[in-house]
DNA sequence: TATACGTGGGC
DNA sequence: TGCCCAAGTAT
Protein backbone atom coordinates (compact mmCIF):
# COMPACT_ATOMS: atom_id res chain seq x y z
CA UNK A 1 0.00 0.00 0.00
CA UNK A 2 1.49 3.39 -1.00
CA UNK A 3 2.39 5.77 1.72
CA UNK A 4 0.03 8.82 1.70
CA UNK A 5 1.90 11.86 0.45
CA UNK A 6 1.77 15.20 2.29
CA UNK A 7 -0.42 16.36 -0.62
CA UNK A 8 -3.19 14.21 0.75
CA UNK A 9 -3.71 16.73 3.50
CA UNK A 10 -3.25 19.77 1.31
CA UNK A 11 -6.90 20.67 1.29
CA UNK A 12 -8.55 24.03 1.04
CA UNK A 13 -9.28 23.80 4.75
CA UNK A 14 -5.72 22.94 5.80
CA UNK A 15 -4.15 25.56 3.54
CA UNK A 16 -6.40 28.25 4.93
CA UNK A 17 -6.08 27.20 8.57
CA UNK A 18 -2.31 27.02 8.29
CA UNK A 19 -2.07 30.38 6.52
CA UNK A 20 -4.30 32.08 9.08
CA UNK A 21 -2.39 30.64 12.01
CA UNK A 22 0.76 32.31 10.66
CA UNK A 23 -0.70 35.54 9.27
CA UNK A 24 -3.74 36.59 11.26
CA UNK A 25 -3.88 40.12 12.61
CA UNK A 26 -3.80 40.82 16.33
CA UNK A 27 -7.23 42.17 17.22
CA UNK A 28 -8.56 43.09 20.67
CA UNK A 29 -11.50 40.65 20.58
CA UNK A 30 -9.16 37.79 19.67
CA UNK A 31 -7.54 38.11 23.10
CA UNK A 32 -10.93 37.61 24.73
CA UNK A 33 -12.39 34.16 24.18
CA UNK A 34 -15.61 34.93 26.10
CA UNK A 35 -18.85 34.85 24.17
CA UNK A 36 -19.86 38.39 25.11
CA UNK A 37 -16.73 39.81 23.47
CA UNK A 38 -17.35 37.78 20.34
CA UNK A 39 -20.94 38.98 20.28
CA UNK A 40 -20.09 42.67 20.71
CA UNK A 41 -17.31 42.53 18.13
CA UNK A 42 -19.51 40.78 15.58
CA UNK A 43 -22.25 43.38 15.93
CA UNK A 44 -19.79 46.26 15.66
CA UNK A 45 -18.14 44.69 12.63
CA UNK A 46 -21.37 44.52 10.65
CA UNK A 47 -20.75 46.68 7.57
CA UNK A 48 -17.92 48.37 9.44
CA UNK A 49 -14.14 48.21 9.01
CA UNK A 50 -11.89 46.57 11.56
CA UNK A 51 -9.79 49.72 12.04
CA UNK A 52 -12.91 51.75 12.76
CA UNK A 53 -14.23 49.22 15.26
CA UNK A 54 -11.10 48.73 17.39
CA UNK A 55 -11.30 51.92 19.53
CA UNK A 56 -15.08 51.57 19.93
CA UNK A 57 -14.72 47.95 21.04
CA UNK A 58 -12.10 48.81 23.64
CA UNK A 59 -14.13 51.69 25.00
CA UNK A 60 -17.30 49.60 25.04
CA UNK A 61 -15.63 46.86 27.06
CA UNK A 62 -14.50 49.40 29.63
CA UNK A 63 -17.99 50.86 29.92
CA UNK A 64 -19.98 47.61 29.65
CA UNK A 65 -17.65 44.71 30.54
CA UNK A 66 -20.39 42.09 30.90
CA UNK A 67 -23.86 41.24 29.63
CA UNK A 68 -25.24 42.32 32.99
CA UNK A 69 -23.49 45.69 32.81
CA UNK A 70 -24.93 46.29 29.35
CA UNK A 71 -28.41 45.17 30.43
CA UNK A 72 -28.32 47.72 33.25
CA UNK A 73 -27.10 50.62 31.10
CA UNK A 74 -29.46 53.28 29.78
CA UNK A 75 -30.21 53.68 26.12
CA UNK A 76 -28.60 57.10 26.27
CA UNK A 77 -25.31 55.71 27.61
CA UNK A 78 -25.30 53.01 24.98
CA UNK A 79 -26.00 55.39 22.09
CA UNK A 80 -23.32 57.76 23.37
CA UNK A 81 -20.78 54.94 23.27
CA UNK A 82 -21.93 54.06 19.75
CA UNK A 83 -21.89 57.61 18.39
CA UNK A 84 -19.93 57.77 15.14
CA UNK A 85 -20.11 54.02 14.42
CA UNK A 86 -23.35 54.29 12.43
CA UNK A 87 -26.29 51.91 12.05
CA UNK A 88 -27.51 52.86 15.50
CA UNK A 89 -30.22 50.22 15.67
CA UNK A 90 -27.31 47.83 16.30
CA UNK A 91 -26.66 49.53 19.63
CA UNK A 92 -30.30 49.59 20.70
CA UNK A 93 -30.78 45.96 19.64
CA UNK A 94 -27.63 44.89 21.45
CA UNK A 95 -28.84 46.47 24.66
CA UNK A 96 -32.30 44.93 24.26
CA UNK A 97 -30.78 41.52 23.62
CA UNK A 98 -28.57 41.86 26.70
CA UNK A 99 -31.68 42.53 28.78
CA UNK A 100 -33.27 39.36 27.41
CA UNK A 101 -30.16 37.29 28.14
CA UNK A 102 -29.81 38.75 31.63
CA UNK A 103 -33.50 38.53 32.44
CA UNK A 104 -34.82 35.40 30.72
CA UNK A 105 -31.74 33.27 30.04
CA UNK A 106 -29.96 33.38 33.42
CA UNK A 107 -27.27 35.58 31.87
CA UNK A 108 -26.16 32.80 29.55
CA UNK A 109 -25.66 33.58 25.87
CA UNK A 110 -27.29 30.80 23.78
CA UNK A 111 -24.96 28.28 22.10
CA UNK A 112 -27.19 27.25 19.21
CA UNK A 113 -27.99 29.30 16.13
CA UNK A 114 -31.76 28.87 16.43
CA UNK A 115 -31.91 30.48 19.87
CA UNK A 116 -29.27 33.07 19.01
CA UNK A 117 -31.30 34.23 16.03
CA UNK A 118 -34.27 35.05 18.23
CA UNK A 119 -32.26 37.84 19.86
CA UNK A 120 -32.70 41.28 18.28
CA UNK A 121 -29.83 42.24 15.99
CA UNK A 122 -28.60 38.67 15.51
CA UNK A 123 -29.22 37.36 12.01
CA UNK A 124 -27.99 34.31 10.17
CA UNK A 125 -24.39 35.50 9.86
CA UNK A 126 -23.95 36.65 13.46
CA UNK A 127 -25.61 33.54 14.88
CA UNK A 128 -23.17 31.38 12.92
CA UNK A 129 -20.22 33.50 14.00
CA UNK A 130 -21.05 33.38 17.71
CA UNK A 131 -21.95 29.68 17.69
CA UNK A 132 -18.77 28.66 15.86
CA UNK A 133 -16.23 31.11 17.31
CA UNK A 134 -17.43 31.34 20.90
CA UNK A 135 -18.93 27.85 21.40
CA UNK A 136 -17.17 25.60 18.87
CA UNK A 137 -20.37 24.63 17.07
CA UNK A 138 -20.12 23.33 13.49
CA UNK A 139 -21.89 26.28 11.88
CA UNK A 140 -20.94 28.19 8.73
CA UNK A 141 -20.88 31.95 8.23
CA UNK A 142 -21.52 33.97 5.10
CA UNK A 143 -20.47 37.61 5.11
CA UNK A 144 -19.10 39.90 2.41
CA UNK A 145 -15.64 38.34 2.70
CA UNK A 146 -16.81 34.75 2.47
CA UNK A 147 -19.08 35.60 -0.44
CA UNK A 148 -16.18 37.13 -2.34
CA UNK A 149 -13.71 34.33 -1.58
CA UNK A 150 -16.10 31.56 -2.56
CA UNK A 151 -17.49 33.45 -5.56
CA UNK A 152 -13.95 33.67 -6.92
CA UNK A 153 -12.78 30.23 -5.86
CA UNK A 154 -15.82 28.46 -7.32
CA UNK A 155 -16.43 30.94 -10.16
CA UNK A 156 -19.97 31.75 -9.02
CA UNK A 157 -21.75 33.62 -11.81
CA UNK A 158 -25.00 34.09 -9.90
CA UNK A 159 -25.25 37.55 -8.27
CA UNK A 160 -24.09 37.22 -4.64
CA UNK A 161 -26.82 39.60 -3.45
CA UNK A 162 -29.61 37.65 -5.13
CA UNK A 163 -31.64 34.98 -3.29
CA UNK A 164 -30.30 32.27 -5.63
CA UNK A 165 -26.70 33.39 -5.19
CA UNK A 166 -27.05 33.58 -1.42
CA UNK A 167 -28.54 30.12 -1.16
CA UNK A 168 -25.80 28.71 -3.36
CA UNK A 169 -23.09 30.38 -1.27
CA UNK A 170 -24.59 29.25 2.06
CA UNK A 171 -24.58 25.71 0.65
CA UNK A 172 -20.95 26.07 -0.39
CA UNK A 173 -20.06 27.48 3.05
CA UNK A 174 -21.71 24.53 4.83
CA UNK A 175 -20.22 21.90 2.52
CA UNK A 176 -16.70 23.20 2.97
CA UNK A 177 -16.86 23.56 6.74
CA UNK A 178 -14.29 21.36 8.54
CA UNK A 179 -16.00 19.66 11.49
CA UNK A 180 -14.57 20.60 14.84
CA UNK A 181 -12.67 23.58 13.41
CA UNK A 182 -15.50 25.77 12.23
CA UNK A 183 -14.61 28.78 14.38
CA UNK A 184 -11.01 28.98 13.23
CA UNK A 185 -11.95 28.18 9.65
CA UNK A 186 -14.68 30.83 9.48
CA UNK A 187 -12.29 33.43 10.83
CA UNK A 188 -9.60 32.31 8.38
CA UNK A 189 -12.01 32.71 5.47
CA UNK A 190 -12.88 36.24 6.58
CA UNK A 191 -9.26 37.11 7.27
CA UNK A 192 -8.32 36.00 3.77
CA UNK A 193 -11.12 38.08 2.28
CA UNK A 194 -10.09 41.12 4.27
CA UNK A 195 -6.34 41.02 3.66
CA UNK A 196 -5.67 38.99 0.46
CA UNK A 197 -8.83 38.36 -1.51
CA UNK A 198 -9.72 42.07 -1.44
CA UNK A 199 -12.60 43.59 -3.41
CA UNK A 200 -10.19 45.47 -5.70
CA UNK A 201 -6.70 44.37 -6.69
CA UNK A 202 -6.72 41.00 -4.94
CA UNK A 203 -3.22 39.86 -3.95
CA UNK A 204 -3.42 36.57 -5.83
CA UNK A 205 0.36 36.02 -6.07
CA UNK A 206 0.63 35.56 -2.29
CA UNK A 207 -2.70 33.79 -1.75
CA UNK A 208 -2.53 30.41 -0.03
CA UNK A 209 -5.36 29.20 -2.26
CA UNK A 210 -3.78 30.40 -5.48
CA UNK A 211 -3.36 27.02 -7.20
CA UNK A 212 -6.85 25.69 -6.52
CA UNK A 213 -8.42 29.05 -7.35
CA UNK A 214 -6.61 29.31 -10.67
CA UNK A 215 -7.40 25.69 -11.48
CA UNK A 216 -11.12 26.22 -10.97
CA UNK A 217 -11.70 29.81 -11.94
CA UNK A 218 -9.03 30.43 -14.58
CA UNK A 219 -8.65 34.18 -14.54
CA UNK A 220 -12.22 35.21 -13.82
CA UNK A 221 -11.40 36.30 -10.26
CA UNK A 222 -11.51 40.01 -11.02
CA UNK A 223 -15.00 39.53 -12.51
CA UNK A 224 -16.32 38.07 -9.24
CA UNK A 225 -18.36 38.56 -7.22
CA UNK A 226 -21.16 39.49 -9.60
CA UNK A 227 -23.60 41.97 -8.05
CA UNK A 228 -26.89 43.45 -9.04
CA UNK A 229 -26.48 47.22 -9.29
CA UNK A 230 -28.20 49.62 -6.96
CA UNK A 231 -30.03 52.80 -7.80
CA UNK A 232 -28.77 56.32 -7.42
CA UNK A 233 -29.24 58.44 -4.32
CA UNK A 234 -31.32 61.63 -4.28
CA UNK A 235 -29.98 64.93 -2.95
CA UNK A 236 -32.09 66.95 -0.50
CA UNK A 237 -31.85 70.47 0.84
CA UNK A 238 -32.53 70.88 4.56
CA UNK A 239 -32.69 73.86 6.89
CA UNK A 240 -31.83 73.48 10.59
CA UNK A 241 -32.47 75.87 13.47
CA UNK A 242 -30.12 76.54 16.37
CA UNK A 243 -32.84 77.92 18.60
CA UNK A 244 -31.33 79.93 21.43
CA UNK A 245 -33.20 81.01 24.54
CA UNK A 246 -31.91 81.96 27.99
CA UNK A 247 -28.45 80.69 27.22
CA UNK A 248 -29.65 77.26 26.13
CA UNK A 249 -30.28 75.62 22.76
CA UNK A 250 -33.21 73.43 21.80
CA UNK A 251 -32.60 69.78 20.94
CA UNK A 252 -35.13 67.23 19.64
CA UNK A 253 -34.99 63.46 20.03
CA UNK A 254 -35.70 61.48 16.87
CA UNK A 255 -38.24 58.64 16.80
CA UNK A 256 -36.80 55.33 17.99
CA UNK A 257 -37.15 53.72 14.57
CA UNK A 258 -35.73 54.77 11.24
CA UNK A 259 -32.83 57.03 10.43
CA UNK A 260 -30.66 57.83 13.49
CA UNK A 261 -33.32 56.29 15.71
CA UNK A 262 -33.31 57.66 19.26
CA UNK A 263 -30.54 60.15 18.51
CA UNK A 264 -30.78 63.88 19.20
CA UNK A 265 -30.77 66.61 16.58
CA UNK A 266 -31.20 70.29 15.94
CA UNK A 267 -34.74 70.76 14.63
CA UNK A 268 -34.58 70.66 10.86
CA UNK A 269 -36.58 69.79 7.80
CA UNK A 270 -36.53 69.53 4.05
CA UNK A 271 -37.05 72.75 2.14
CA UNK A 272 -37.85 73.32 -1.49
CA UNK A 273 -36.44 76.68 -2.48
CA UNK A 274 -34.44 79.27 -0.52
CA UNK A 275 -33.53 77.68 2.85
CA UNK A 276 -33.59 81.04 4.63
CA UNK A 277 -37.21 81.47 3.60
CA UNK A 278 -38.16 77.84 4.37
CA UNK A 279 -36.59 77.25 7.76
CA UNK A 280 -39.38 78.63 9.95
CA UNK A 281 -42.02 76.73 8.01
CA UNK A 282 -40.03 73.48 8.17
CA UNK A 283 -39.70 73.70 11.97
CA UNK A 284 -43.38 74.54 12.35
CA UNK A 285 -44.61 71.61 10.24
CA UNK A 286 -42.09 69.11 11.61
CA UNK A 287 -42.02 70.03 15.32
CA UNK A 288 -44.82 72.57 15.90
CA UNK A 289 -42.11 75.10 16.75
CA UNK A 290 -42.65 78.78 16.07
CA UNK A 291 -39.38 80.61 15.55
CA UNK A 292 -37.93 83.73 13.95
CA UNK A 293 -34.93 83.20 11.72
CA UNK A 294 -31.83 85.23 12.52
CA UNK A 295 -28.38 84.95 10.92
CA UNK A 296 -26.90 82.07 8.94
CA UNK A 297 -24.38 79.99 10.91
CA UNK A 298 -23.05 77.65 8.24
CA UNK A 299 -23.62 74.81 5.81
CA UNK A 300 -23.13 71.06 6.32
CA UNK A 301 -22.90 68.52 3.51
CA UNK A 302 -23.40 64.85 4.19
CA UNK A 303 -23.85 61.60 2.28
CA UNK A 304 -25.96 58.89 3.88
CA UNK A 305 -26.28 55.50 2.24
CA UNK A 306 -29.52 56.30 0.45
CA UNK A 307 -29.46 60.05 -0.01
CA UNK A 308 -27.31 63.14 0.22
CA UNK A 309 -28.16 66.30 2.12
CA UNK A 310 -27.01 69.86 2.26
CA UNK A 311 -28.07 71.46 5.53
CA UNK A 312 -28.29 75.25 5.90
CA UNK A 313 -28.02 76.22 9.55
CA UNK A 314 -29.64 79.32 11.03
CA UNK A 315 -29.72 80.75 14.50
CA UNK A 316 -33.34 81.33 15.48
CA UNK A 317 -35.26 83.08 18.24
CA UNK A 318 -37.97 81.04 19.95
CA UNK A 319 -41.47 82.50 19.63
CA UNK A 320 -43.59 79.56 20.80
CA UNK A 321 -42.15 76.20 21.94
CA UNK A 322 -44.55 73.38 22.91
CA UNK A 323 -44.10 71.25 26.05
CA UNK A 324 -42.86 67.98 24.65
CA UNK A 325 -40.80 65.13 26.08
CA UNK A 326 -38.93 64.91 22.79
CA UNK A 327 -37.71 68.49 23.14
CA UNK A 328 -35.07 69.60 25.60
CA UNK A 329 -33.28 72.89 26.35
CA UNK A 330 -29.58 72.18 26.72
CA UNK A 331 -26.63 74.23 27.92
CA UNK A 332 -24.06 74.41 25.10
CA UNK A 333 -21.50 72.86 27.42
CA UNK A 334 -23.69 69.78 27.83
CA UNK A 335 -24.24 69.01 24.14
CA UNK A 336 -21.70 66.21 24.39
CA UNK A 337 -24.05 64.23 26.66
CA UNK A 338 -26.58 63.85 23.85
CA UNK A 339 -25.95 61.18 21.22
CA UNK A 340 -26.05 62.73 17.74
CA UNK A 341 -25.32 61.80 14.18
CA UNK A 342 -22.46 63.37 12.32
CA UNK A 343 -24.43 66.26 10.81
CA UNK A 344 -25.81 67.40 14.16
CA UNK A 345 -22.45 66.99 15.87
CA UNK A 346 -21.06 69.39 13.29
CA UNK A 347 -23.87 71.84 13.94
CA UNK A 348 -23.19 71.51 17.67
CA UNK A 349 -19.67 72.68 16.86
CA UNK A 350 -21.11 75.92 15.46
CA UNK A 351 -22.91 76.77 18.70
CA UNK A 352 -21.18 79.47 20.70
CA UNK A 353 -18.99 80.68 17.90
C1' DT B 1 -38.15 40.62 -1.97
C1' DA B 2 -36.41 45.20 -2.18
C1' DT B 3 -35.27 48.81 0.59
C1' DA B 4 -33.68 51.36 4.72
C1' DC B 5 -30.07 51.89 7.72
C1' DG B 6 -24.15 55.67 8.99
C1' DT B 7 -19.78 56.55 8.47
C1' DG B 8 -15.03 56.73 6.81
C1' DG B 9 -11.49 55.39 3.56
C1' DG B 10 -9.59 54.28 -1.05
C1' DC B 11 -9.09 55.42 -5.72
C1' DT C 1 -15.63 64.79 -6.70
C1' DG C 2 -18.22 60.83 -6.70
C1' DC C 3 -18.66 56.12 -6.29
C1' DC C 4 -17.67 51.76 -4.22
C1' DC C 5 -17.08 49.24 -0.38
C1' DA C 6 -17.07 47.32 4.69
C1' DA C 7 -17.25 40.68 9.72
C1' DG C 8 -25.62 42.34 7.94
C1' DT C 9 -30.33 42.88 9.98
C1' DA C 10 -35.09 44.18 10.04
C1' DT C 11 -39.14 44.95 7.74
Amino acid sequence: MPCPSPKTFDTLQNRLLDWCHKNKRILPWRDRPDAYSVWVSEIMLQQTRVETVIPYFENWMRLFPTVAALANASEREVLNAWEGLGYYSRARNLRQAAKIVAGDLEGKIPHDVETLRKLPGIGRYTAGAIASIAFGMDEPVLDGNVKRVYARLFDVTEAVNSPKGEKLLWDIARENLPKGKAGDFNQALMELGATICAPRSPRCPICPLREMCMARANGTQELRPVKKLKKETPHYIHAAGVIVGEGKVLLAQRPSKGLLGGMWEFPNGRVDGDPSRGVAKALRSGYSLKVRRKEALGIVHHAYTHFKVTVYVFRCDPLSIPENENLEWVLPGNLGDFPMGKVDRQIAGMVGR
